[in-house]
DNA sequence: CACCCTCGAGTTCA
DNA sequence: CTCGAGGGTG
């Protein structure tokens, strides 16, 4: 259950007592409320009917609430997010697929992103191969993993990847696609064999399919793997058949004795046995010729019938592909050659500027809304005005966005052909956008403007508020974002509950009454500017208010969660959110040392630097006490952070900060702490390990992995070095574990993590 | 003083 | 995840 289904859904058009400047809700934005409801209740209603097998709508009704928003989907496409319910149809449909495991694992690939990490690879695998390879290669198709069964000659089953382990059956769906044959051609079959391959669409029939969909005025499919996603996961296999599915194969699971020596024989034996195989794989005897490939193929990526993410390159030779084995999640035989992420044109609407929690002003870019490698994306950041300049784009102009790193939205720079003449620059404003003071650079070089308002603007009480509420911070449940601007807002008449941080543990359910919360994009593009008459703020965006923790009552305390209240008219059901605030911040009070350390927002001091601090001085009086030089002292602490430090502690509103927490009972010291300079022994079975988890463990939450190392007594560590002494990697590792295992560092999973925290080396050496 | 590890800070979207 | 910069080491 989601925390926001605690809230009340509203639809406020205007939540603002200062009414006249609040432009009405956009037509877009009522759309967006409803399909953020219709969603909910959609997903809701299949969970409970597929998960739980109970109703807990009436099938008229969900159809309804489908309709509408297959309806506003349609009138805004950009709102159909990925994870739409329209997109899987029929509800949750895939739950109602029966789950069959694969007889041989279906493995991923590791990746490589430059010719120069491909040329290591096969360095590698040729040393190990201890060999000359024949490289196999092959284009990596965007579509869907299958796994098809034969049975003497016969398909019996067609499987998804799933997990790798356990896929869906999907065979009557399988069986109506063009091209796969149920029966094989030709003799000798294997009694039984697993054949891997990918179903997709090819990008003609994609646009053809996409015509015939809206001149059916049907709602239209975002690109063809979500299409052929959805055509094979239909309830119904006659809707199946009608779509322009195709398969390829490119790999065997489970085969007994396979009668050739080569993948590229296996190919040659599948496709005389009557299975499509691409026309486009080639073997290779030099990695330098594979390369070339890579980038031929790179040139004329789109000239091909189908979308293609990459080239996969696989040892040709059975044997040596089993000599090589697999990691845990990979062969090390194949290796999947990614291209660039992919690119799209959009229009830069707007260049606006943010304030952080340190007070920097960062440009940031908001663009029209566009489908990029699987999201949609409205803002980009631009870093500071340099990069603006440097990446010569004007408002107005049709700009290049890609996903760096497949998550973070960038911008390359302007389409120039596109210019009409309307383009202007980016000004970057004098003053802070949230609260008028003048920007300035924090020093002579640094190129960074920043808010000098420290204390007082509302951006960056909000930031450190929301930092102290964060999982380096207090981890406050129910402290987040939009938690934090509620408490800060400071648009009058309302007076925010908090001024600054300083108040935060002072806080009781009377005086955060009453208190909005925000959704996250109008915080986002929040801009304050002051009438130039009245001096008085105006708010230049619309605020929509989607939920409320709380509402000013007439009611004597206690108040009660449960309790319905009456003021004036209207009838208000208080949320338990406000509550759950309260009662987090109480929690809070005791939590570690290190971690207030890390909610006093001192520059330069994350979550080690607060650790090391924390165990050398074990409380705020004995940072107090001690020099520059004796905080520099002490190891992973050198000047600037002791300077930062002592300098925190020298201005008067932060030691307000320190007083107002430590007499509402917040705990500033660590119990038990023998004084400054008697460092915390860190025995334990870990000693000296330098360990890095990844992944997720199960067992252990990200955090909780990196507090086991240190009640263990060794080091948790953010990134794989050949200082490493352990990794842990659990499902889900990334880069780590490719790291560890290149520069041969042990690589544990849950379990041995566990007995590497109990026993040391020694128990898992072996 | 030059390098290599790490850490801190900022970042988007669901 | 990435970038820039702090801290430690040879």
């Amino acid at each position: 259950m989601s925390e926001d289904a605690l809230f009340e859904i509203e639809d406020v058009p205007d939540a603002n007592p200062s009414a006249e400047q609040v432009s009405e809700l956009t037509d877009f934005e009522k759309a967006q409320t409803e399909a953020i409801e219709l969603t909910t209740k959609i997903n809701e209603a299949a969970d409970a009917y597929y998960e739980r097998d109970e109703s807990i709508i009436s099938d008229a009704e969900y159809d309804m609430a489908m309709r509408r928003l297959e309806e506003i989907e349609k009138t805004y496409p950009v709102l159909q997010g990925q994870d739409s319910p329209t997109l899987s149809v029929g509800g949750r449909a895939a739950a109602t697929f029966e789950k069959v495991p694969h007889l041989e694992r279906m493995m991923s690939l590791d990746n490589v992103f430059s010719e120069e990490q491909f040329l290591s690879w096969a360095e590698k695998t040729e040393r190990d191969a201890g060999a000359a390879i024949e490289y196999l290669c092959e284009l990596k198709i965007d579509g869907l993993a299958i796994n098809l069964r034969y049975e003497n000659g016969t398909l019996t089953g067609a499987t998804t990847r799933g997990d790798g382990v356990v896929g869906e059956d999907v065979t009557a769906n399988v069986l109506t696609i063009q091209g796969i044959p149920h029966r094989l051609a030709g003799s000798g079959f294997p009694e039984l064999m697993e054949v891997r391959g990918e179903i997709y669409i090819p990008t003609a029939e994609f646009e053809e399919l996409n015509k015939r969909l809206l001149e059916a005025k049907e709602k239209t499919f975002s690109n063809p793997r979500n299409s052929a996603s959805g055509s094979l996961r239909q309830i119904d296999p006659a809707k199946t058949a009608a779509r322009p599915l195709r398969l390829l194969v490119h790999g065997i699971g489970a085969w007994n004795e396979v009668p050739v020596a080569n993948q590229s024989e296996v190919y040659a034996l599948l496709e005389s046995w009557g299975l499509p195989t691409s026309k486009y794989f080639k073997v290779l005897s030099s990695a330098s010729s594979v390369a070339d490939f890579i980038s031929e193929m790179g040139a004329q990526r789109h000239s091909i019938d189908h979308e293609i993410d990459g080239i996969v390159i696989k040892v040709d030779d059975l044997a040596i592909q089993k000599k090589l084995g697999a990691t845990s999640r990979a062969p090390r035989w194949a290796i999947a050659y990614k291209y660039p992420p992919e690119q799209v044109n959009t229009k830069l609407v707007d260049i606006k500027v943010s304030v952080g929690r340190t007070g920097r002003a960062t440009p940031f870019a908001i663009v029209e809304p566009v489908q990029v490698a699987g999201s949609v994306v409205e803002y980009a950041t631009l870093h500071n005005q340099d990069v603006v300049k440097a990446k010569g784009v004007l408002i107005g102009d049709t700009i290049v966005i890609r996903k760096a790193g497949d998550v973070i939205p960038e911008i390359l720079g302007p389409v120039l052909e596109l210019r009409n003449g309307t383009e202007y620059s980016f000004v970057m404003p004098e003053e802070c956008p949230e609260c008028g003071s003048k920007l300035a650079p924090a020093s002579e070089e640094d190129i960074d403007l920043r808010c000098p308002n420290t204390k007082g603007c509302p951006a960056q009480v909000r930031g450190r508020v929301e930092h102290i509420g964060s999982r380096g911070g207090l981890e406050i449940e129910g402290l987040g974002e939009s938690t934090a601007e509620a408490l800060t807002n400071p648009i009058p008449p309302i007076q925010p509950a908090l001024l600054t941080e300083a108040g935060l543990f002072d806080l009781t359910l009377e005086g955060i009454f009453p208190l909005e919360v925000w959704n996250y994009s109008d915080i986002r593009i929040r801009e304050i500017k002051l009438d130039k008459d009245t001096k008085e703020p105006l708010r230049e965006l619309p605020f929509r208010r989607i939920r409320k923790i709380g509402k000013k009552v007439v009611m004597d305390p206690p108040f009660d969660p449960e309790a319905e209240v009456f003021d004036g008219d209207e009838q208000y059901i208080l949320s338990k959110g406000a509550f759950e605030l309260i009662a987090e911040l109480e929690k809070a009070k005791t939590k570690p040392f290190w971690r207030m350390l890390v909610s006093l927002n001192i520059r330069h001091v994350g979550p080690v630097a607060a650790r090391a601090l924390a165990n050398h001085f074990g409380s705020i009086e004995a940072l107090d006490e001690a020099s520059a030089e004796e905080l520099a002292a002490v190891e992973g602490v050198g000047q600037i952070i002791a300077e930062s430090v002592k300098t925190w502690l020298s201005v008067d509103w932060h030691r307000e900060i320190v007083d107002r927490w430590k007499a509402a009972g917040v705990q500033l010291f660590v119990p038990g702490h023998p004084g400054p300079g008697a460092a915390v022994s860190s025995d334990g079975p870990c000693s000296g390990l330098i360990i890095v988890a990844t992944g997720s463990l199960e067992g252990f939450t990200r955090d909780g992995a990196q507090e086991a190392i240190i009640a263990a007594g060794g080091k948790p560590a953010s990134s794989v070095s050949k200082n490493t002494n352990y990794v842990a990697a659990g499902p889900g590792a990334g880069s780590k574990l490719t790291k560890a295992e290149e520069l041969g560092i042990p690589v544990l999973d849950a379990e041995g993590f566990r007995k590497l925290l109990e026993g040391g080396p020694a128990a898992v050496s072996s």
